[in-house]
Formats: structure tokens, C-alpha cells, sequence
DNA sequence: TTTTATCTACACCAAAAAGGGTATGCCCAA
DNA sequence: TTGGGCATACCCTTTTTGGTGTAGATAAAA
């Protein structure tokens, strides 16, 4: 590992004894490690943190008393600076979103290798972030998959106009300033509207707004 | 490589000849590569995909005539089930979103070593996704950075009804609606409207939708 | 060449929302 | 105890919406 105060300190939170232990050998072996410390639940793991000079956390997602997401929530509240790899089994893929978002620096599998994680490590250490492949096919999925399919049913179920409409629409404007801005009737933008609910199958604009902004139609 | 019709065929699609025959070397060491064909620009890709029968195309985004970003679309709107492994440098990360609408199936870099490739080439041709994790972190980046940011601040702004309220706006409820649903009056609902339109800043319904769904306060 | 899709525009009508305020309890913190 | 924020509720007027049709012009596809 690179350019850090090394050697590093870590902590290593999941609630299988067996987990703990055989990261904590592997690590151990590690000569750019010095301290390594095990909590068995989220709320232990968030106090070592506090207490001591902790470079990195292996964080496991299901974990008793406090989970890994909340744990990761309150550390990077305190701590911004310590690094949270979160172990993730592929079922735990549809809380990806919320870690990210709460700032973990890593995700891996629990059926990744010492490698991995020693990569992960390495990775986080020097500020960068880091996705198994794995779990990246999961975003992915999430990113494509959907998306793909909706763009190739909605935008060929939205005519040209129709698009242009709903993102004037989205953007807040009145029939008014639509048409006016389009050198149209308001009418006619409001025929537009109603198409697209009807075609859509929506109640209102509201639904259309929101259903425009999750199929990424705006802008 | 498993459970494909063996062997297989694969296009190299770049305008750089030392890496299209790099490329092919490498894989023409494969035996589980039959056919390798190559293009240094999109429109010639897009063709030879449909005059031959390839499995794989190894696309780089940036070529003459017709850049990798229409002909993925290009191609897999004529053959969805040509596997499309994009070879980007890190500096083409803003377009990864476009490619994956477009249908990508996986992402490497122009780093990545022959490992890798021949891992993405594995991962696809079964069927699933891959994106190395140097361009993960980039997706990672994206998801976490801003959205944290937003959530503090906008959670904030808007008080647990309010969240509750607008939710049920963008599902297409109506005031009356929402009212019954929440035992309240149809003007407390309208209230609690008008209050979040005040403090957002937003014209009207459209655009609050529109900024809700943006900030993930939906659902 | 006919059909089809798209864009344009209008009519009618009831319901809903927009926008402008005002106001009353409640709880919590300064 | 006194604001402040929150949730609740109402009034009034104007504008928009939603629902349902009709229909001409035009361009593309069958």
C-alpha cells in the first residue's frame, strides 16, 4: 500500500465470529498493518471508532443493535476521514444506494478473495473509491437495465414534441409560456399534455412529472 | 468460458491500429475465439455486425465517422444479443451513463490488462454485466457525491408531512384524495403544498415533482 | 396510393389547482 | 414566556386540469 502513515489501523465490524476472525489473520499477516480491532455490531463499531485512532472499517451490512448502513451514517458524521469498506452479500445489493450515499468508500462481496479486499483496502486508503464487480453489475443493471428498456418503450411512445412539451412542463412553465415559447396554442400544448397521459396511462401531470423524471426523459 | 456456442467471434472496433492488432493477438491466442474481426470507426463496425455473425464487439468510444456511443445504439437495436464490452479511458467516464442506456454491457479501461479483458469477455458473453472497478468508482462518485449533499440539505427543508404529502402528489393523487388517505382536510393537503412550493422556490406543481423525484425524496 | 403517425387546433364542461391571504392550536427551545 | 416551527383549516378569485371529441395539414411508411 501506498502513500499513508502507514502502518494502518483497522476495524473489522461483522457479527460472525468466524468472519472476524479469519479477516483479522489475514490482515494480520500484513505488515502495513498494525492495529486490528473487531466489533460485533454496529454500535461497538461506531465507539471503537471514536475511541481510537481507526483508519479504515470492514463493515458487514446485517449486523445487530445498529447496521452497517446506520453505523456508516453516524462514523462518516464524526470521522468523514475513516474509510468504511462495506462487505456486502449480493442479496444486501438493493441497500447499495442508501450506503453510498451515507459515504462508504468500498464495497466488496463476501465471496470476494483476500485479494480483493486487500485491493479495496489499498484503494480507499489513498482516497479512492471502490466497487467489486460484482456488485458494480448489480448498479449496472439498475442503471441499464431499466432505463434501456423504458427509453426504447417510452421514447418511442413519446413523439419529438411530446418529449419537448413534458420538459417544459417539468421545468415549471404554464401552458402559456409553453405555447408561447414554441410559437403554439396553448391548446394545442394542452392537447399535447393530455396525450401523453392518455398514451401513458397516467392521472395527471403530477404522475407525468415524476414519471418523465424517473425514465431520465428530462433534458 | 462457459455455456455459449464455442467458439466464439469477436470485432475489434478502434481507429487505433496498434490496439486493434494488440488486441487481436491476444485473443487469437484464445481457443475459444474463432473469428476476430476488426474496424477502426463505428460505421464499419455497425456493418460488419450485420453482415457477420459476431458475438462480442470490443467498442472504443472515441472513433471517426461514427463515435462507440451510436454505434452501441446502432447495434444493439438491431442485435440485442451482440454483447458490446466498451473500452474507454477514464477521461470518457461522463458518457458511461449514455453507453449504458444505450445497452453496453460491460466497461473496461484501456488500462485494464489482459485479465481483465478476457474476464469481461467471459462475464458478458453468460450474460451478465461488468464494469471494472476503476470506472465503478467513477458511477460510485456520482451516486454518492451529490445525492448526499442534496438529502441534508432537503430533508431539512422539508418536514416529515411535507415529505409525506408530496410523495403522494407525485403517485397523482389529488388533494382529495391525499386528504382522505391522511384524515385530513383538502385544504390542510393544498396548505402543505403551497408552504413547499414558498420554501423551495418552485412555480408549481410540476416543478416540485420534478425537484422531488431529482432528489431522491421519492419513495 | 392509401394508411398511419404526428402536429396542430378547437369545443365543452366539471373539477381541481393556483395564488393570495389569514388563523388557531401545539410543542419545543431560547 | 415567548417566539418559531409545524400541522391544521378556511376564504376568495382566477386559471388550469382532466375527460372526451373533432379535425385539418403534412410527412412517412406500407
Amino acid at each position: 500500500m501506498a502513500q499513508y502513515q502507514f502502518p494502518i489501523s483497522i476495524l473489522i465490524a461483522d457479527d460472525h465470529r468466524l468472519i472476524t476472525d479469519g479477516l483479522a489473520t489475514i490482515l494480520g499477516a500484513e505488515k502495513d498493518i498494525s492495529e486490528i480491532y473487531t466489533a460485533d455490531n454496529g454500535r461497538d463499531a461506531v465507539e471503537l471508532v471514536m475511541q481510537h485512532a481507526i483508519d479504515c472499517v470492514i463493515m458487514d451490512v446485517d449486523m445487530p443493535i445498529l447496521n452497517g448502513l446506520e453505523a456508516t451514517k453516524q462514523i462518516k458524521q464524526q470521522k468523514p476521514n475513516v474509510k468504511i469498506i462495506v462487505v456486502s452479500m449480493l442479496s444486501d445489493a438493493a441497500i447499495v444506494n442508501k450506503l453510498l450515499r451515507a459515504g462508504a468508500d468500498a464495497f466488496i462481496n463476501k465471496e470476494s478473495g483476500k485479494a480483493e479486499l486487500l485491493k479495496a483496502i489499498n484503494v480507499v486508503i489513498n482516497g479512492k473509491k471502490y466497487i467489486s464487480p460484482e456488485i458494480s453489475a448489480y448498479l449496472f443493471t439498475r442503471l441499464s437495465g431499466p432505463k434501456a428498456d423504458q427509453e426504447e418503450t417510452v421514447e418511442r411512445q413519446l413523439t419529438p414534441r411530446e418529449l419537448e412539451i413534458i420538459r417544459h412542463i417539468a421545468d415549471g412553465l404554464t401552458n402559456q409560456e409553453i405555447a408561447g415559447k414554441l410559437f403554439l396554442s396553448t391548446v394545442t400544448v394542452d392537447t399535447h399534455r393530455k396525450n401523453m397521459l392518455a398514451k401513458l396511462n397516467l392521472k395527471n401531470t403530477a404522475s407525468l412529472v415524476r414519471y418523465a423524471a424517473e425514465h431520465g426523459l428530462l433534458k
